[in-house]
DNA sequence: AGACGTACCTGACCGC
DNA sequence: TGCGGTCAGGTACGTC
C-alpha cells in the first residue's frame, strides 16, 4: 500500500475532481476494514469542495458539510476512468456529472471508505488518536524524545507509531534510518537529542524526496491516473537483503523486528 | 501504560 | 500445471 507520499501524490491528482458534482455511486456488499457507516444517499448531488489528507487518510469534502474518508489499506486503489466496468475488488465507485468516475479497488480489504459530518472530522475513530504529520513544525526532535522517553521498544517499530509521528510506514522508517545512520534495534528512549534531531531530517528529506518522485511503485501501486512512481528506484536499504551497502560495501543484512521486514546495515548503522 | 502477538484478506511468487 | 507455504506497503485490538 501507499504511504505518505503516494497518498500524498494520489491526493494532488484526486484536484481534478474538485468542483465536480456527483450523479450516481456504487458500493460492493463486500465487508471492509470495519463497518462503515457510508450512506451513499449523502453523496446525491454532492459537490466536491476540497480534498486534503491527513496520515494516510484521504479526505474529500463536500458542499454539503459532508466528507468521505478513504484509506487505501494495503492495497487500495483510487482511480480516475471514463468508464466503470465493475472490476473484482471494486468497493465503491462514484460518477460525476460529466460522466467520469472515481473508483476504488483493494483487493485485501484492509481499506475503507467512510462518509461523515464534516465537522465530525477530528472525532472520527480513526483521525482522533493520531499523531503529528512528519512534515509539519510540529515534528522535531524535542516532539520525539519526549514521545520516545518511555519507550524500551526499538526505534524502527516506535518509528511506524501513528501516535508518535503518522505516515512513516515500513518503507520510509527503514529508508530514513538509514540515511541517518542509526541502528534500527536501538531501544527508542535510548537516542540522544543529536541523534533524535538527525531522524526528523531524514524523514523529512525522505519523504519530500519520494513526493517529488510521485511515490514508489512497489508492485502495482499507480496515482490516480495510473502514472506510475519511481521512488523505488531510490531505495538505498529497503528490499536489499544480501546486497552491498551504497555507502561502505557491506552487505545488506535482513531482520524481522515485531513481525515487519526490516533491512539495515550493520556497518553504517550504530 | 507499554509491549507484543494476532487478526483482518487476497494475490504474487517460489520451490517441489 | 498445480499445490502448499510464505510474504506483502497498515492498523486496531486483546492480553499480559
Amino acid at each position: 500500500m501507499p504511504e505518505l507520499p503516494e497518498v500524498e501524490t494520489i491526493c494532488n491528482d484526486l484536484e481534478k475532481i474538485k468542483n465536480k458534482k456527483i450523479s450516481k455511486t456504487f458500493r460492493s456488499d463486500k465487508k471492509m476494514r470495519f463497518e462503515s457507516s457510508l450512506d451513499l444517499q449523502g453523496l446525491k448531488n454532492a459537490e466536491v469542495t476540497k480534498i486534503s489528507r491527513r496520515a494516510r487518510y484521504i479526505l474529500i469534502n463536500f458542499d454539503n458539510d459532508k466528507t468521505l474518508i478513504i484509506h487505501l489499506g494495503m492495497s487500495g486503489r483510487i482511480s480516475l476512468k471514463n468508464s466503470f466496468d465493475k472490476l473484482k475488488h471494486d468497493h465503491f465507485a462514484c460518477q460525476f456529472s460529466d460522466g467520469s468516475w472515481l473508483i476504488f479497488n483493494d483487493p485485501r480489504r484492509f481499506g475503507f471508505v467512510d462518509l461523515i459530518k464534516t465537522k465530525d472530522e477530528n472525532e472520527h475513530k480513526m483521525l482522533k488518536k493520531l499523531g503529528v504529520e512528519p512534515l509539519s513544525k510540529d515534528f522535531d526532535a524535542s516532539h520525539l524524545l519526549k514521545k520516545f522517553e518511555k519507550k524500551s521498544m526499538n526505534i524502527k517499530t516506535s518509528l511506524m507509531d501513528n501516535e508518535v509521528v503518522v505516515g512513516v510506514g515500513n518503507i520510509y522508517a527503514n529508508e530514513s534510518l538509514f540515511d541517518s545512520k542509526i541502528s534500527p534495534l536501538r531501544p527508542a528512549n535510548k537516542i540522544s537529542k543529536k541523534e533524535a534531531e538527525l531522524i526528523v531530517s531524514s524523514i523529512k528529506k525522505t519523504l519530500e524526496k519520494a513526493i517529488e518522485s510521485k511515490g514508489s511503485s512497489i508492485n502495482d501501486y499507480v496515482d490516480a491516473s495510473g502514472n506510475l512512481g519511481n521512488f523505488q528506484n531510490n531505495f538505498k536499504v529497503y528490499g536489499r537483503d544480501k546486497e552491498k551497502c551504497l555507502i561502505c560495501k557491506d552487505a545488506v543484512r535482513k531482520i524481522t523486528q515485531n513481525g515487519r521486514s526490516t533491512f539495515y546495515c550493520p556497518s553504517c548503522q550504530k
